[in-house]
RNA sequence: GUCUCCAUCGUCUAGCCCGGUCCAGGACACCGGCCUUUCACGCCGGCGACAGGGGUUCGAAUCCCCUUGGAGACGCCA
């Protein structure tokens, strides 16, 4: 898998200004992916230069849920909040080779210029007043990369294609802010440049930023890496995925009880494909992955697909690998402490029919209370004072037939006339009070004999 | 508005680079059937797409152009 030449070297580049969403999980997981491919390194670095918008308490969700998510890396997490000087650094050599400059119009100068440009049916841009100045520093000066408006600035998109702009298009973009803070382009390229990154791999909503981060890294003296600009994902309006579609945050899926590899599946098979291929374990993705095999149109979140893959998973795991982490689902449902032989028990038969944790904690509950608790509607369709007798000749049959209390319900099915379908939601609603369950031979199984006898008993005892 | 990107079933996509094997394949969802003591699972079947128009060619989902539509960017956010 390794290949000649130079070590590839990939970069996830969060803002902690959020929790961790999908988007950017999928980013993550390409980069990481493309670098354990080819036997790379994988890099974290958390953009934090903008200090009114960065929490800590966002990074550390991030970083939490990298973790879930098993993206590991091998260098960071790296903070560009501790990188100040490295960027002023920066800054003051481009300044003094006379690749920027110090701007001293204030916001509402720029405010003026981009509502004259677009007024003018152009770019809405900053018009270069400062740029032959040779003004210096300044309180409440900015310091701007001289851009050049004659030629193009393109470059070989590893996904797209080749992207050329026309120059004329960029306007003299901030490098360092007046709070003397560098911008985020200066700040990702010096970083980029200093760690060695060799592919920068992110969604293409930056396709319009790289020809000014290649116009820095020009400036700079450095050579550029290679770009691969991955299609956005999509909400079902076809709108940027955000919170009005409901969950996009990494974090609610682990709440909500969807597996990580559920999650890395569905995120990989978004843009990416193999074949008609649609279930990939961590190695194949390993394996498998290539950027040649991205696709250049955007794709729609759908949460049903979601829903089977992590269903898929589910039923295909070990179940004693789901009891430690269905506990804190449970805890929810008002489970505590569970019997985990019981829980281990019930698991296959519940596995079908649960698509996530919560809904296979919600499935197994009836097992696990000490007693049923009947959900709405059961009580008054299945144990009213009509069926008292029903329940009656159930409790004697199956104690007569502890051992093997099939073939004599069936035999009762016979002798009062009344088909399974009548006889055994019966005892379903005593047992687990609920109209819908496992057989209920393997309902009886999970409980046991005593405890089965003992839930009927129950129930007679509640009819009035 | 300007620039850039994108365009195959409702959705994710295969096929497109290297035109014929595609009256377009798979998956999810949906519908129907089977299985069945319930709900699921599972199995079988069905519905369903090359945005439109021009070229090029013996032949185009595949190549070219235009139109339309969608998205993104245009910030002292990242």
């Amino acid at each position: 898998m390794n290949e000649t030449g130079p070590k590839i070297k990939t970069r996830f580049p969060p803002s902690p200004t959020g929790a961790l969403h999908l988007g950017g999980a999928r980013t993550a997981l390409f980069n990481w992916l493309f670098a354990r491919h080819h036997g790379g390194s994988f890099v974290f670095r958390l953009e934090d230069t903008d200090r009114q918008r960065s929490k800590d308490e966002y990074a550390g969700s991030i970083i939490a849920a990298m973790r879930w998510l098993g993206l590991d890396y091998d260098e960071g997490p790296y903070y560009q909040s501790q990188r100040f000087d490295r960027y002023r650094q920066a800054v003051d050599c481009l300044l003094d080779s006379g690749r920027a400059y110090w701007c001293h119009c204030s916001p509402q100068d720029l405010e003026r210029q981009r509502a004259q440009a677009h007024a003018a049916g152009q770019k809405p841009r900053y018009n270069g007043a400062c740029r032959e100045r040779n003004l210096g520093p300044a309180p409440g000066a900015v310091a701007r990369l001289k851009t050049s408006p004659e030629g193009t600035t393109g470059f070989a998109d590893l996904v797209k294609g080749d992207i050329t702009f026309a120059n004329n298009e960029l306007d003299d973009l901030i490098i360092l802010r007046s709070d003397n803070s560098p911008t985020y382009h200066l700040a990702v390229v010096v970083d980029d440049i200093d760690m060695g990154i060799t592919h920068v791999i992110r969604g293409d909503d930056h396709i319009s930023n790289t020809p000014r981060q290649i116009l820095i890294y020009q400036a700079l003296g450095a050579k550029t890496p290679l770009f691969a600009h991955v299609p956005m994902i999509l909400g079902p309006d076809k709108g940027k995925l955000s919170k009005r579609h409901g969950a996009t945050a990494v974090i609610d899926y682990e709440e909500e009880g969807y597996l990580p590899q559920a999650i890395l599946n569905m995120l990989a098979r978004l843009g990416w494909s193999h074949g008609d291929q649609e279930i990939f374990s961590l190695d194949e993705l390993i394996n498998l992955f290539d950027l040649k095999a991205v696709g250049s149109s955007p794709s729609v979140f759908d949460h049903d697909r979601l829903l089977n893959l992590n269903h898929h998973y589910i039923q295909r795991s070990d179940p004693a690998d789901l009891v430690p982490i269905l506990l804190p689902f449970l805890a929810r449902a008002g489970v505590n402490n569970p019997d985990r032989a019981i829980l281990l028990k019930c698991l296959p038969h519940i596995m079908p029919r649960g698509r996530t944790l919560k809904e296979l904690a919600h499935w197994a509950e009836p097992y696990l209370l000490d007693q049923p608790r009947p959900e709405a509607g059961v009580k008054e369709k299945f144990l009213t004072p009509a069926h008292k007798p029903l329940l009656q000749q159930l409790l004697e049959v199956i104690e007569a037939n502890q051992a093997d209390p099939e073939p004599a319900l069936k035999r009762l099915s016979q002798e009062t006339g009344l088909k399974p379908g009548n006889l055994l939601p019966i005892l379903r609603a005593a047992l687990t009070g609920r109209n819908s369950s496992p057989g209920i031979y393997q309902v009886m199984d999970i409980l046991g004999m005593e405890k089965t006898l003992a839930r009927i008993r129950l129930a007679l005892a509640e009819i009035d």
